[in-house]
DNA sequence: TTCAAAATTTGACCATCGTCAATTAACCCA
DNA sequence: TGGGTTAATTGACGATGGTCAAATTTTGAA
């Protein structure tokens, strides 16, 4: 299951298609043949465990194909889908940095090949190429502000629209366009987790859902959602103020 | 108003109190002259403004005395109060990170006194030492964390247990034992505010302080809170945690 | 394919929240 | 100190969201 080198197609990270978009853009080859020696790619079948909360931080994943889901549980037990990672995108960097035990936890959303870093090489990598550590900072800087809009939209706008919002964001990865210029999308996640993420409980976005239908907004059925074209830019955000 | 040397007494950074808890505190004492050299230290009043949206970064804020607020705003217009900031805390370091104007803005609560520090300062002392970059990468990924405990909340406690964690959190910096045991405070924000931070109106929050006074778990009176201490730690809420 | 478990939807009902509007209290500056 | 402005509170009421429970659909494993 296990395999050493990146990449998706076995060439190591060199051919790795998604390079250019990561953090790891700024090596240079010789340091790349060096990570492609110590990684560890591995797949993970849908709904497999990626890393869990409380275990200790012994490297960084990079989401080299596929889908992953950052979760995070409060005292309660309830849990919250904070994020979806895509190829390119860095896990569990921060319990790295900070030495800390994982915060939360990440697990694969469908099939998917993610890439292990052991924090021996990433400390090696840092300190032979300063650059790198810029541009984790500048990732997770972007992260935060990612964060924070978060906060502002959770704190503004309705379980209706901050539904719209999130829809829209997965129709920018999931979606495709069809002949008649709607969208189709197979959406990644269960209602449950839809809900959750935006801070509302499953039976209220079966409601919201139903809502959404009546006004003809986008239809749904099971996991696939389509959108017609000309409800897709007029929804913005703007609160359904009395008749549209 | 500006003055030159960090520091709230005058003695240059070598001699600021709160040199151990920022992120300076890997320099050495020769950087530490040149970082004293270089800031610019300035007063602000009640209200002032430190930095707003839209403007370019030219450089990184250290709160040496008294309370900053992080403000962001929507695209409709409505603002939300993101967090607070003390004595020892960083501000604006994402918008120089990524070289990008401000995304948020901050003001000043109440007479304070915060240190500017240039971003070809900031630049040199990087370079001169790397440790001071672990010290802001290690710093984002804390920051980091708390808007991530943030958004679990926000997206999990009632608005009551929202606002109930918060005035517990503003209790940890703002408030002083009485003599009974209790808890008084001077809260440092206005109720729109705190109705913000909670993602709530001002009315809503207005009737969520009367029914905390109803049921006998604390006492407002304009900005002034008191807390008993029977009621303290066994209100509903969960966990003691930091500010965010 | 078949069946049991899990997910989703729906209904009923109540608590909470937002909005509009009207007061009242606090604040700031001349 | 007065007067005008902003902040805060309160009431009424409709809208939204949560909870419990039951019905229905989907999913996954044998």
């Amino acid at each position: 299951m296990v395999e050493q080198g990146g990449g998706t197609s076995g060439a190591g990270c060199m051919g790795c298609p998604l390079r250019q978009r990561s953090e790891w853009c700024v090596l240079n080859e010789e340091e790349i043949r060096f990570l492609s020696r110590h990684l560890k790619k591995r797949r993970y079948r849908a709904g497999e465990t990626i890393f869990s909360v409380g275990e200790p931080s012994h490297g960084i994943y990079c989401v080299a194909l596929g889908t992953a889901a950052i979760r995070k549980g409060d005292a309660e037990g309830n849990t919250v889908l904070l994020r979806l990672a895509y190829p390119g995108d860095t896990l569990g960097y921060r319990g790295l940095l900070l030495g800390e035990n994982r915060r939360y936890g990440a697990e694969a959303l469908g099939p998917s090949k993610i890439c292990f870093v052991d924090r021996a090489v990433v400390k090696l990598l840092l300190e032979r190429n300063p650059a790198l550590g810029q541009q984790f900072l500048r990732r997770i800087a972007s992260d935060m502000d990612e964060a924070h809009d978060h906060l502002v939209r959770n704190a503004t706008l309705s379980n209706r629209d901050k539904f719209i919002h999130l829809l829209r964001a997965l129709m920018n990865r999931h979606g495709r366009t069809a002949t008649d210029g709607g969208q189709f999308m197979e959406l990644p996640l269960s209602r449950r987790d839809l809900a959750s993420m935006i801070g509302a409980r499953h039976e209220t976005l079966s409601r919201i859902i139903g809502r959404l239908e009546e006004d003809g907004i986008a239809r749904f059925s099971g996991r696939t959602v389509y959108v017609a074209r000309s409800h897709w830019l007029l929804n913005e955000s703007r609160p359904p103020t009395l008749l549209d």
